[in-house]
DNA sequence: TTGAAAGCGGTACCAC
DNA sequence: GTGGTACCGCTTTCAA
């Protein structure tokens, strides 16, 4: 292997004078930085990880802590993981992945071990148990999700509850009265963090329209069809003609296939607004306005705090959500009579 | 942080009885080795993972490849990392993430930097390109997934060739001569290693007991619903009375539910065994019989075989087949007529 | 603008 | 059974 030594002697200069001309922390003559780099590259020179780390104190290694349930949507769940992984990329970070039940003893240990410069931690339950974890470490940590108890956190996240405001404000102003949100899972409105947020955002502001908001969830399994197909009749026999769906995938196409069966056409008898869906809806049979959630986004976003957290910007430490935007297709239309 | 050196002192020995104390690479005597023990866990000692991997010449990182295709099938693959992360848990090793298109650079940058022991790689192609660089380097390289050319590679996976021969001959032994294959998307076939494998498995056992085997595949996208149902009527209206699945959940039920549409019970008047599943059967309307892919099973062997080559064991190296299990639940029954 | 050298915190060899 | 110590390969201070 290829030490800064051999670097060193094959350009005939000093060690310290390649570290510098390649880490850039000290000006180096034109003339030698070139020939440097040259040879690093002829050698195909890559500093020892572990004298790295040792030497210097950052390791570039962020972990990624997620619990695995086994009632998590998959598909989601690996957009945010891969979109982490690129976004530290990017920035000159791997992902070491954490999947421990109990996360805590990971992350203790990658912490103790000083095997990453940062954590990211997915899949935030309200009442998450590595939210003490990480305010008892010196370690910057940043949460993509909110848990209940956020103080002295770093958190990043989708503004769920202004998603739910948004939906309805665009439901009311085409004069909807009455809307029912297709929700998540029961278990998922217990365990995650998300879908309560969007649903008191929702519930709050249809308040304030005096709107009258119902939800229905999607059963106890994420795609319980006959579930969602009732619950969707019965708001139908209410008379709702106006629906925020905030669900998986195959929830959305359950709701157009039944709104279809009953004759009814989305963007002309019956409004639909998909709210925090992270997968591409331009797929789904019919057009539908969206307030989209872009894991991109939020990881791009973690990561860069965590970089900012690591350089000393405290500032960074605090909630930050990111306002929802959205995306009209035509599926909200006037309500009728 | 806590060092070596404290530890040391706090137990009144040198650090040299605290390394070999704590690896056990060297007798220490029974009443030192328990004090030293109990130091080190008051004061929380942890290694320094760079020292460490300076030092000694093990990182106790695996890392692990997986091109991020957007179609395959999410839970699957997820199933497959955190098994490969438990297991390697399990044997003292961390798993970083390596998600670059061009899986290449990745490996290469890793490897060059000592940041890993092994590398495990996932998704594998028939055409991988990873096999021409696991084949140029000295890092121990296990495939989870057999590519066309495996020379000189250490490969895992379930035997799918030996899966089809075993569904054919269930059926075959049924007294069914005429068998439907619901397979995996076009898409699969292409571009991944294991359906290919079935299929052929399948194909040649047939000829050898004289079955016509019609394969038809799930459509282009994962479940196309009626795709898959208007393939299953054309194979009852042939007269197929037999079905091997070899595809995701949802196409399951899409099959049942198209032989309960027409009538059919399974068990009684259509046979039908699932291969290589890696969910869990049971919760399908109907018990049908499987051969399962277990994901654990494979990666704790894969994770196996890097410790194994890691310490030298060359004969790891080379393609390891695990032989399909059978698992009856009554959903084959003899052909009628 | 460049070089020499002192660590970083372990591992493992060599003595005792 | 235990201790002393020479590295491992790099970063960074101190000097020139």
């Amino acid at each position: 292997m290829t030490t800064i030594h051999e670097v060193a002697e094959a350009a005939g200069v000093s060690i310290s004078t390649v570290s510098y001309a390649l880490s850039g922390k000290r000006p180096v003559s034109e003339k030698t930085r070139r020939r440097i780099e040259e040879v690093a590259l002829s050698l195909a020179y890559e500093p020892d990880a572990g004298a790295r780390m040792l030497a210097g104190r950052r390791t570039q290694i962020f972990a990624l802590t997620e619990p695995l349930r086994a009632d998590t949507h998959a598909p989601t769940h690996m957009a945010f993981v891969l979109a982490t992984a690129v976004a530290a990329r990017r920035r000159g970070y791997d992902i070491l992945l954490l999947t421990d039940e109990q996360a805590s003893d990971g992350m203790n240990r990658v912490v103790a071990s000083h095997l990453v410069d940062a954590i990211l931690v997915l899949d935030v339950a309200p009442d998450d148990e590595r939210a003490d974890i990480a305010r008892s470490m010196r370690t910057p940590t940043v949460f993509i999700g909110v848990p209940d108890d956020w103080r002295g956190l770093t958190c990043v996240d989708l503004d769920f509850e202004a998603a739910g405001c948004l939906a309805i404000d665009r439901l009311a102003d085409a004069g909807h009265v009455r809307v029912t949100l297709v929700g998540q899972t029961e278990v998922a409105y217990r365990k995650s963090n998300f879908p309560r947020r969007l649903l008191r955002g929702a519930q709050d502001r249809a308040i304030e329209r005096e709107i009258a908001l119902d939800r229905v969830t999607s059963g106890e399994s994420a795609t319980d069809a006959s579930a969602v197909r009732e619950a969707v009749e019965a708001a139908l026999a209410r008379g709702d003609r106006a629906f925020i769906v905030h669900a998986v995938d195959d929830v959305h196409v359950l709701l157009l296939d039944t709104l279809a069966a009953h004759g009814l056409q989305v963007g002309k008898d019956v409004s639909v607004v998909s709210a925090a869906a992270s997968f591409d809806t331009s797929t789904l049979a019919v057009p539908i306005d969206v307030i989209p959630l872009v894991p991109q986004q939020s990881c791009e976003l973690a990561v860069d705090l965590a970089v900012r957290r690591l350089e000393g910007d405290d500032l960074a430490a605090r909630v930050h959500l990111i306002p929802p935007e959205y995306h009209s297709a035509g599926s909200v239309v006037p309500a009728r009579g």
